[in-house]
DNA sequence: TAATGTATTTTCATATAGTGGAAGTCATTT
DNA sequence: AAATGACTTCCACTATATGAAAATACATTA
C-alpha cells in the first residue's frame, strides 16, 4: 500500500494524462479567478482555448452543475456542485472546525479580523475567516491565494518550515516588491523569519497592502509539521506599535490552542496564560 | 463483447459533450461524498470506472491539485484547488456574506444553531452555518445536500415556490419515510406548506432526524423569487413546543432582514419588531 | 528468503471520441 | 436593413482516450 516516490525508468513524461480534462480544469480556474461572471468567448480567450472546445467543455460542466449559465445575461460562473465538492476538502475540514471556534474567541477578544490559511505549492490559501464588527476591516475571502513572503500567514507558515523548504520556495517564487515595506532580500527575510520563530509570531508591517498590518502564528499537527497559520489583521491606524506584542501573544496563544486541540505538542506555559 | 451498462438509445452522436470530463466529475463527486479518503480501487469502483481510466483521470486532477494523494497511506481525497474554485461560487457570495452577519445575531439571540441553504436540482444545499455554543447541536456542514420535503430549510424553500414547481419536485423526487414523523403524503405536504406560508416559517418536527427540530424561513431576491432559506435547529429537548412560535418569529424576521438587505421586498411590520 | 496476495502503474493495439475551422443562427446595435 | 458580436452546430480528420492484460511494487505469510 506504500507508494514509492518514482521508478528509475522514465519512458515518456506525458504518460497517462487526459488533455481534455486538463483544459476543463483551466476553464474552471479562470472562471474562479474572475471577479464577475464571464461570457463564453471571454472565458475561452482567458483559458487560451478555441471557442468550440470551450463550448463543449462548458456545457458538459454545466450538466453536472460545476458551472452555471445565466440565460438572461449569457454569462458563465462557478456552479453549486463545485462548491459542494470543494467543501469536501477533507483533510482540512477538521482543522477548520476546530480553528473557527478559537478564532471566534480571538476575534472577540482582540476586536480584529482573524484569518486561517494553509500552504499549497508555495503560496498561502485562505480557508476561513472571522470578521470583526468594525466597518474598516481587511478581509481575505476563503479560497484566495497570496504569496508566502509578504503576508502574515505566509511568513508564519514559512517560519515553521525547514531551511531547505524555505530556500526552495524563496528561490522558486522570488521576492517582488509590492509595497514600500515588502522585504525583497532573502537575507533580510531569513532574519525576519528567525525573529518570528523567537517571538512566536510573524509580523506583516504593510508588506502586502499599504495600511494593513497583521500578526500571525503557525499551527502544527501531531507530528510537528506545520499545518496552517492564523492571523489577526487590520488597519495600521488601529494595529498600533504598542498593541503588536499584545496581539502577537494572543495570536500565538490561539494557534497553540488549536495545535493542542489537534493533538499536537505545545509549550504548556503558553496555554496557561489567559 | 461489450457489457457496458449503456442505455439502448443513441441520443446525440458527436454533439458537444465530453465523456472523459464527465467521468472525471463523477470521480470528484464520489470522492467528495465519501467521508474519508479512498483508495484508488475503491474510488474507481464507486464511480463505476475501470481502474486504468480512473488512474489517468486522477493523476491529471492531481497535477492540478483538484485531488490530493496521500503517499503514506495511498489514499485519495479532494484537493486545495477544488476548494479554491468552489469558493468562487460567485452569485451566492454576496448572499452568504449578508446572511452570515444576521445569522450570527440570530444564533446569539436564540442560542440555537442557524443554517443557510439554497435549492439546487430539487434538493437543498447547505451553504453556511453559525453553530451555537452548546455541546449538543445539530450541524449540517456546508456543501451537504438534503431532500426538500423533510427538512426545515427544504420546506421553507418549497413553501416559496410556485404550485407547478412544488408539484414537479414532489413528483420527481417522491416522499420517502425517514423517521416516524416524515410527511409522506403529497396532500399533507401541501397543507403543511400552506400553513408554513401563513405562519411565515416552516417547522420540521423530527421529520428528517429523530430528536431534531427546526424552524426555517425563505429569503427572496429583488424580483420576488426565492433565493435561499435560513433555519434554527436543535434537539427537541431544547426546542420545546412553547418556544416554536418564538423561534419561528425570530427566524422569519431574520430572513426578512436578509431579503431586505439584498434589495427584496418585505413586509415592513416584520422588520420593525425587535 | 521465498511465495503469495493485493493494489497500483504501465503498455499497447484500437477505434472512439475530441478537435477546431468554417459556416449557420440569433439577438442587438448602428 | 445591414452589420456586429456572441453563441451553436457541422464535419472531416486523426490525435487521443480507452481498457484488457501484463508488469510492478509492497505487505503479508509460509
Amino acid at each position: 500500500m506504500r507508494r514509492k516516490s518514482k521508478s528509475p525508468k522514465r519512458p515518456h513524461a506525458g504518460t497517462g494524462f487526459v488533455k481534455s480534462l486538463d483544459k476543463a480544469m483551466t476553464l474552471l480556474e479562470r472562471l474562479g479567478e474572475a471577479d464577475s461572471a464571464l461570457t463564453m468567448s471571454d472565458l475561452a480567450q482567458r483559458a487560451g482555448l478555441p471557442l468550440p472546445t470551450a463550448h463543449r467543455l462548458l456545457t458538459t460542466l454545466e450538466r453536472r452543475r460545476f458551472v452555471q449559465f445565466d440565460n438572461e445575461q449569457g454569462l458563465w460562473s462557478i456552479g453549486v456542485q463545485a462548491f459542494v465538492v470543494g467543501n469536501a476538502f477533507l483533510p482540512r475540514r477538521n482543522l477548520i472546525r476546530q480553528a473557527l471556534t478559537i478564532m471566534r474567541d480571538l476575534m472577540e477578544q482582540s476586536g480584529e479580523t482573524t484569518n486561517l490559511a494553509v500552504e499549497s505549492d508555495g503560496e498561502a490559501v485562505f480557508l476561513a475567516h472571522v470578521e470583526c464588527h468594525d466597518m474598516m476591516r481587511a478581509s481575505s475571502r476563503p479560497g484566495a491565494r497570496v504569496a508566502l513572503y509578504c503576508s502574515g500567514v505566509g511568513k508564519a507558515l514559512l517560519s515553521a518550515m525547514s531551511e531547505d523548504d524555505i530556500t526552495r520556495i524563496l528561490h522558486e517564487r522570488g521576492l517582488q516588491r509590492i509595497t514600500p515595506n515588502t522585504i525583497v532580500s532573502p537575507e533580510k527575510m531569513r532574519a525576519d523569519l528567525a525573529e518570528s520563530r523567537l517571538r512566536g509570531y510573524a509580523f506583516d508591517n504593510e508588506e502586502h497592502a499599504p495600511g494593513v498590518r497583521c500578526v500571525a502564528s503557525p499551527i502544527f499537527d501531531e507530528s510537528g509539521h506545520v499545518l496552517a497559520a492564523i492571523s489577526l489583521s487590520g488597519p495600521t491606524a488601529r494595529i498600533t506599535d504598542d498593541r503588536i506584542p499584545v496581539l502577537g501573544a494572543s495570536v500565538a496563544r490561539a494557534a497553540s490552542r488549536i495545535t493542542a486541540d489537534l493533538g499536537g505538542e505545545v509549550d504548556e506555559r503558553l496555554l496557561a496564560e489567559t
